[in-house]
RNA sequence: GCCCCGGUGUCCCAAUCGGCAGAGGAAGCGGUCUUAAACACCGUCCAGGUGUGGGUUCGAGUCCCACCCGGGGCACCA
């Protein structure tokens, strides 16, 4: 024992630790049970991905996630709270190329690490449904559920200009590119024409942006607002052009635009260059011009064709297209500031109302209308404004005079009527693209004939097992390593028999965590990927518990996932996450924790020197949950110190295990119980730390009691004690379970259940009433909780020093609340 | 550019319905213990008004408007 751990009387957290983890295995207290009569409850929280050891983040979110676990199964729930590892993934794969072995040794070597952490921890997890995304007995499910999701034809295939990363050597969502750069690696991503597995979550896009609506109330606001940004709803209109092309023909052409009430100033069109339809119908003279371009705007990477401030370019395709509202022909041009996967990916250009349009109008010295009153002083460039339509008229129809809104309906149900164009709804959300060229992720279960084109790889074949490819074999060459996995890609057709290949793509491993939580409802079901009575059961999920940095990518694929299971009859749920919470960032020093910055916390240096406990409970005491921790602000000494105050009660306690509280100090009683009180409905909303510190009040007051109140034999004094051991089970469990072993209970404290709460205790004999006279305070008035609204005026009016203040004033209103306020207003 | 979240003591942070501006912690200071120090324990200090300016109200940290600062999301999406 060292010095510093003398001093302090005796508490010695590790040796603390090594008592109880023992017995809490032995007693299993957090084992799920299916069958159970209790109200059934869902904890769930982002599964780990198994790089190194656990680090601050970890501790933070499972601290966090833990507080209301273990509180549910004090309220007396039964709680579903499981654990288990997104296996799969890049970081892997580069370790085991270093290292010249197979992922698979990296992966479950870094699991046991971090499972014999999670343990030390402390968690409550049901360590019977742990499971791994890349065990075979996992991922066949995997593949059993995208061949009913292609059976749907919500899995397909097409070829498209996708994003690549060239260091990583793979395709990415498109969730996956921020900024123009890979979201793993930061490399600069550039477009690449390839053949790719999409999942088709376009079809869920309404559906997905409703249920937001739903979810709003217990969801966090920025993950909300971040998914609405995403699907990215706009309404408008598709209206039909007739473009002549070379040689007298004719083909029409749609454009979707927001903005239909301007479709009189539609002065030229614009397709964009990289769209098939662009070099469809440039004419012969302007191919070559074309082509050029199209180059060009190739090689830009996407970084520079994102940059909104930079000049215009397009080329003139040489065709022209018939304004169908006036018969007005209007030059079609090709460019890149037009995309070719956003609506029909060619727009009408109205230079008088849109920015983008004036600017390449500028350029390119191509004529505006305005059909957009602008204000008297309008001096701008494209007029975005609200205002009366003007110029917007012809023999059969007038917008001009109509504000926007009203615009855009007499225009949409006139171009209806003519049948040249009609309402329509576009999204920003594009298909999911699965399709990784990576070794470590699951196989895609298809097979490619010659003969039958795409197969399905028989159910009774699953699944598809990675082949045992290890160092340089896994390096990247623009394929799949999989591909020149001889022996594993070549096969018999499961239809024609004759010689056909393995699909040699694996799936993005965001598909994997796409059902996890359906999979620990029936861990080990053998009959699908999971139970539907134990889905039933357990689903949604009451609350889930992650990091924010999931807003757009995993939260929008598990709620996709769920609303096709609940189509293909596998569900009956629409909504995985009935609740979110997210938590905040461990920071060190105002700054994100970097190996560059070396400013790295080190978990394993901070529990040896604190202890398990006073880790998790600094981390749950820090602030808002959502809010990023400082490390540097936090002290978790100074929690180690309440831990210990919060224990020497224990020892202190001078009254008998089971001893009636009844005759026990009442005014001590009081603060046990509205502590209670208070703490359930602070842990049901989030505010744990407020709870932390309603908690450190009733250990102040409970060692008043034991040093200059009642004593320590007072019953009130055994009470409050044993309510600390049980709120503090849920967020520091070794110093509960020894508080609760020294107050002469058996273990698990975990599992004794909520105190009780005496709601009489919660009434006061006497409120303190404040009065006011011109809204300052004048005076305290301690009164009867119930006082009359009357006699509560009364009291305020006679009080000494409010009749000074109100001395030659006349009073003009009095407001009473009973029995907190009065105020006084005089003059 | 559009949208979301936040700004309270030296620091981290409380303040359910608009009703006493501070709960809890950290740091500081004083004391007890100690030969001494550290640890521990006990006690204690701190706002001219909650980023700024307006408004609503008997009453605003809380509601409304504008702005400033910090963090985040979306963005050539027609």
């Amino acid at each position: 024992m060292s010095e510093q751990d003398e001093n302090r009387e005796g508490y010695d957290v590790h040796a603390t630790e090594a008592k109880w983890l023992p017995v809490w295995d032995e007693l299993d207290p957090f084992r799920a049970d299916d069958d159970s009569p209790r109200e059934k409850r869902y904890a769930l929280t982002m599964f780990p991905y198994p790089s190194g050891d656990l680090h601050m983040g970890h501790a933070e979110v499972t601290a966090l996630h833990d507080v209301i676990a273990r509180y549910w199964w004090q309220r007396g729930f039964e709680v579903l709270n499981p654990i288990g590892w997104d296996s799969f993934g890049l970081p892997a794969e580069n370790a085991a190329i270093r290292r010249d072995e197979h992922p698979a040794t990296y992966t479950y070597a870094n699991i046991e690490t971090q499972a014999a952490s999670f343990r030390k921890y402390a968690v409550s997890f049901d360590w019977s449904r742990r499971l791994h995304t890349s065990d075979p007995e996992y991922y066949r499910w995997t593949q059993w559920l995208f061949l009913k999701l292609r059976e749907e034809g919500l899995a397909y295939r097409k070829s498209s200009p996708v994003n690549w990363c060239p260091h990583d050597q793979t395709v990415l969502a498109n969730e996956q590119v921020v900024d123009g750069h890979c979201e793993r690696c930061g490399a600069l991503v550039t477009k690449r024409e390839l053949t790719q597995w999409y999942f088709k979550i376009t079809d869920y896009a309404q559906e997905l942006l409703d249920d937001l609506d739903v979810l709003e109330p217990t969801w966090p606001a920025r993950v909300v607002s971040a998914q609405r940004n995403w699907i990215g709803r706009s309404e408008g209109a598709h209206v039909d052009f007739q473009v002549a092309t070379d040689g007298g023909g004719s083909r029409e052409v749609s454009v979707y635009t927001t903005r239909p009430d301007t479709l009189f100033g539609a002065t030229f069109m614009v397709v964009a260059a990289d769209a098939k339809l662009a070099a469809e119908i440039v004419s012969d003279q302007q191919r070559k011009t074309f082509e050029d371009y199209l180059e060009e705007t190739r090689r830009a990477s996407d970084v520079d064709r994102m940059a909104t401030d930079r000049p215009k370019s397009g080329v003139f395709l040489g065709a022209y297209a018939v304004n169908p509202v006036n018969g007005v022909s209007v030059p079609v041009w090709a460019s890149d500031y037009v995309l070719a996967d956003y609506g029909t990916g060619a727009i009408m250009a109205v230079p008088g109302q849109d920015q983008r349009d004036w600017d390449f109008a500028r350029e390119y010295d191509l004529p505006v209308i305005r059909t957009v009153q602008p204000p008297e002083d309008w001096e701008g460039e494209a007029f975005t404004g609200h205002g009366p339509a003007i110029n917007s008229a012809n023999d059969s129809v007038s917008l001009d005079g109509l504000e926007i809104d009203e615009a855009k309906r007499t225009i949409i149900d006139y171009l209806e009527k003519q049948g040249s164009g009609r309402g329509a709804v576009n999204y920003r959300l594009r298909d999911w693209l699965l399709s990784r060229q990576r070794f470590w992720g699951c196989p895609i279960p298809i097979v490619h004939c010659p003969v039958d084109g795409e197969v399905a790889v028989p159910e009774d074949q699953l699944p598809v097992v990675l082949p045992e490819l290890k160092g340089a074999d896994l390096k990247p060459k623009g394929v799949s390593p999989l591909a020149a996995a001889e022996d594993w890609v070549n096969v018999e057709c499961p239809t024609c028999g004759g010689p056909a290949k393995r699909d040699s793509d694996t799936m993005d491993t965001f598909v994997d965590s796409s059902w996890y939580f359906l999979r620990y409802c029936s861990p080990h079901f053998e009959d699908g990927p999971f139970d539907p009575a134990a889905a039933r059961a357990w689903m949604p999920a009451d609350i889930y518990v992650g990091g924010v940095e999931h807003a757009v990518l995993h939260l929008l694929y598990a709620r996709f996932f769920t609303k096709a299971l609940r189509d293909l009859g596998l569900l009956e749920i629409g909504e995985p996450f009935a609740a979110q919470l997210n938590q905040g960032f461990v920071i060190n020093h105002g700054k994100k924790m970097s190996k560059s910055l070396g400013n790295g916390v080190n978990l394993g240096d901070e529990l040896s020197q604190f202890g398990v406990d006073a880790v998790r409970l600094t981390l749950v005491f820090a602030g808002p949950p959502e809010d990023d921790i400082d490390w540097a602000d936090m002290s978790p000494a100074g929690s180690l110190r309440f831990l210990q105050r919060a224990w020497r009660l224990s020892g202190d306690v001078a009254s008998a295990p089971g001893v009636s509280p009844e005759s026990g100090d009442v005014a001590l009683r009081r603060v046990t119980h509205r502590t209670v009180h208070e703490a359930a409905g602070l842990i049901e909303s989030f505010r744990f730390n407020v709870m932390v510190a309603r908690m450190m009040e009733l250990v102040n007051a409970t060692r008043k009691a034991i040093d200059s109140g009642p004593g320590a034999e007072d019953p009130a004094v055994r009470e409050a004690t044993e309510v600390v051991a049980i709120l503090l089970s849920l967020v520091a469990p070794y110093t509960a379970e020894e508080m609760w072993s020294r107050l002469g209970h058996q273990p698990t404290v975990a599992r004794v259940g909520w105190p009780v709460v005496d709601e009489a205790l919660l009434v006061e004999d006497s409120v303190t009433a404040v009065v006011q006279v011109q809204g300052k305070l004048r005076a305290r008035l301690e009164v009867s909780p119930d006082i009359s609204e009357a006699d509560l005026e009364a009291a305020a009016l006679a009080d000494e020093s409010v009749q000074r203040t109100l001395e030659g004033k006349q009073v003009r209103k009095v407001i009473v609340r009973a029995p907190k306020l009065v105020n006084i207003v005089a003059g």
